[in-house]
RNA sequence: GUGAGUAUAGCUCAGUUGGUUAGAGCACCAGGUUGUGGCCCUGGGGGUCAAGGGUUCAAAUCCCUUUACUCACCCCA
């Protein structure tokens, strides 16, 4: 039997209402906020990914799928959307058309990852960037925005964390702070931190070892040193945040994975999906646009896992799902009215009705069943004694009432189903 | 890439220290007097017990190999 591959998972038609209110309520917070939908291709040339996200990131060096086309040219399927936003936004000279663009998307991404709870290798994020400014107020919006669509999908057990990254500048300059007080700690760290000194020393204090935590307990703080300028920016964040009433905390310990980040970053995470349990990340990134050959052109954004939150929702009891309904289904009780039957269902259809039928054949008392699991509203029943002078019964199948109408009071069926 | 666990019907799972034709609930299908659902009742279809090998008179059950899935590490949404 042919699978589906590996950490790809099919949405089956029963759990697609959940996905429907899901991205419309995306749809809806987004554009209370005047942002407009932008969609990218799912791949992009290799090179745009290595660049923006950077070499020595893990997704970049061993998540990606990478292959050659035809005209040998590397492809890489999008691991994530800032980047091939940023490139859109570059060739298209968005930023020349107006000075700000608020844009945000919902779309499949791809990681060669090992799968587990909360970790797909084709998963779903939807997400926001602010492109051409960089007012904190863009900031503090697109983690309300980011908050804002959590709490209407009902999820209560989510915090708010957010940290500066500074610029790399000062950035570099805190590197070299750190190390210098890790250097006679170095034989006490576990082998998986040693590794990090060289490779990512920020994420040492991601370290969820209880002897490496012991260390990093008293290290100096990268918020310390961030330049002035990051420094202000981030109380105003700060500020910003308390007006729009979202409860966050501050984490010296957050450091986003890609190298893309300045200043803010932030993740938003549920004590409710398991090991992965961020559920939105994201950050400011200044410099992006510039290193991709465009202007530069300050931006922020963030990015939320679907398959995450539909998880955590599941977890929190929210999201129930509400009962599919059909308005009628046409039952019919003599097997030789195919085309009565078709004409009356294209006619209440063109009416904006969902209609339904028996495609199988089957008894009057097997498609009765079929239209009540089906949970129509409504049944005509098409056939028999009454319609040879010309009528049909409909019945009311929360009631259980039945009335005769005759065809040509087609209209007044209709009004009656349409209420 | 590393580690642990799991694999029996479409789904959720029983299956005793190895012992006849492998079970239940749900789902599906058909009936329960002419042309009417839900609840209930009766019946039915559906399994290479993940695959391959081994031990044994006898394997879903014990052993080995492979595969898949799950969770965790790493990292991330």
């Amino acid at each position: 039997m042919i699978k589906a591959i590996t950490g790809t998972k099919d949405i089956l038609p029963s759990e697609i209402s959940k996905w429907y209110l899901l991205e419309n309520t995306v749809k809806n917070i987004f554009s209370n906020y005047n942002y407009k939908e932008i969609r990218t291709p799912v791949f992009e040339e290799t090179l745009l990914f290595s660049r923006s996200i950077g070499e020595g990131t893990d997704i970049v060096g061993k998540e990606m799928y990478t292959f050659s086309d035809r005209s040998e040219t590397s492809i890489t399927l999008k691991p994530e959307m800032t980047a091939g936003v940023v490139r859109a936004f570059i060739e298209h000279s968005l930023g020349k058309q107006q000075p700000l663009n608020k844009l945000f998307y919902i779309s499949p991404m791809f990681r060669q990852e090992r799968p587990q709870a909360g970790r797909l290798r084709q998963f779903h994020q939807f997400g926001g960037e602010a492109l051409g400014s960089s007012s904190m107020l863009l900031d503090a919006e697109l983690i309300h925005i980011a908050y804002e669509i959590l709490r209407n999908l009902g999820l209560k057990d989510v915090r708010v964390k957010i940290n500066s990254l500074g610029v790399p500048s000062s950035r570099e300059n805190y590197k070299n702070i750190l190390r210098k007080y890790l250097a006679d700690k170095k034989n006490k760290l576990s082998e998986e931190s040693r590794k990090r000194l060289d490779s990512n020393i920020l994420r040492l204090f991601d370290s969820k070892i209880e002897s490496d935590q012991e260390i990093l307990r008293n290290a100096p703080l990268l918020i310390d040193y961030i330049d002035d300028e990051s420094k202000k920016d981030f109380e105003q964040v700060k500020e910003f945040l308390g007006k729009l009433n979202v409860p966050f905390e501050t984490d010296p310990a957050l450091v986003r994975g890609l190298d893309y980040y300045t200043k803010t970053t932030f993740e938003i995470v549920s004590g409710k999906v398991g090991s992965q349990s961020a559920l939105v990340g994201g950050g400011r990134y200044d410099l992006l646009a510039e290193q991709l050959g465009g202007d530069p052109t300050p931006g922020v954004g963030f990015a939320a896992g679907i398959e995450r939150i539909l998880l955590a929702c599941e977890n929190e009891g929210t999201l129930n799902q509400h009962d599919e309904k059909i308005d009628l289904y046409i039952v019919k009780l003599d097997k030789d009215l195919t085309s009565e039957l078709l004409d009356l269902a294209l006619n209440f259809r063109r009416k904006n009705i969902s209609v339904d039928f028996d495609y199988l054949n089957r008894s009057v008392k097997a498609q009765m069943r079929e239209a009540n699991k089906l949970n129509a509203r409504y049944v005509l029943f098409l056939g028999g004694e009454e319609y040879k002078s010309g009528s049909v019964n409909l019945k009311n199948m929360k009631t259980g009432d039945q009335k005769l109408f005759a065809l040509k009071d087609f209209s007044e069926m209709v009004k009656i189903i349409s209420q």
